[in-house]
DNA sequence: AGGCCGATCCTCT
DNA sequence: GAGGATCGGCCTA
């Protein structure tokens, strides 16, 4: 609507970009209640191949240690670490780890300093528009392959594929501010109305498997592991 | 100083 | 459905 002019007099905030930018204050509250609040807003990155950006479909949340009780699963379960730091610091900023020596994570920061929670992104669907076919080369598939049914699927459904389409790496997103007008990596809002979120048991961890704390859209055709569709509803 | 092991993905059966 | 790739970081000694 009106977004387009605004824009036209700040091009410096967000020029090519949808939406609105979340403000810090959107992070600065429990993962719990971070995670699915996420869902349907724009993960951004700007990059010199162009905008990559995908609707994120899928999260889960992990516990600072102050919570009771302690999330045993959380990276940031027994304190700080070089690694972890960053999810001591504010609200609003990208954690972004190895995992495996072979891919990335990345997560959001959430509450105030010295609250370590944070939210992991699971999976986005491409955002139409955007350079989606430099998203499939990141992944090492053929751009053309996207329009055979099921393979939008491929590019961003699971933690690790997400931050390969994106092209985010740990050395060079890790500790950036996702609340700055003028990052490179962005979560924004375009306005797209969710009107259901389901809780299940995360993905991939040892400790704590029972606690309901991954949230997807359901039905998206990019969330991970199918197999898991059994959920409880969320109130947002 | 060294060993262990993952908030994963892909391939093969 | 199972197993291998692959390595930085964290824990233990």
């Amino acid at each position: 609507m009106e977004e387009n002019a605004q824009v036209d007099r700040q091009p410096e905030t967000g020029a090519g970009l949808p939406g609105r930018l979340l403000a810090r204050a959107f992070f600065d509250a429990p993962p719990q209640l971070v995670a699915p609040r996420l869902l349907g807003k724009v993960l951004a990155h700007r990059t010199g191949a162009g905008l990559l950006a995908g609707r994120i479909v899928e999260a889960e949340a992990y516990l600072g240690p102050h919570s009771d009780p302690p999330d045993p699963a959380a990276h940031a379960h027994r304190g700080p670490t070089p690694r972890n730091c960053v999810l001591f610091g504010p609200a609003g900023h990208a954690y972004v780890y190895t995992i495996y020596g072979r891919y990335f994570c990345m997560n959001v920061s959430c509450e105030a300093e010295g609250r370590a929670g944070c939210v992991l992104l699971r999976a986005l669907e491409p955002l139409a528009g955007t350079e989606v076919a430099q998203m499939a080369r990141n992944r090492g598939l053929a751009p053309g392959d996207l329009t055979a049914a099921g393979l939008v699927r491929q590019l961003a459904s699971g933690p690790g594929r997400l931050c390969q389409a994106l092209g985010l790496t740990r050395r060079l997103h890790n500790g950036l501010d996702l609340a700055n007008p003028a990052s490179p990596l962005q979560i924004r809002d375009d306005g797209y109305a969710v009107t259901e979120v389901l809780a299940t048991a995360r993905i991939g961890i040892r400790e704590a498997v029972d606690w309901p704390l991954r949230f997807v859209l359901p039905g998206n055709r990019c969330v991970s592991g199918a197999k898991i569709a059994i959920g409880k509803r969320v109130l947002l």
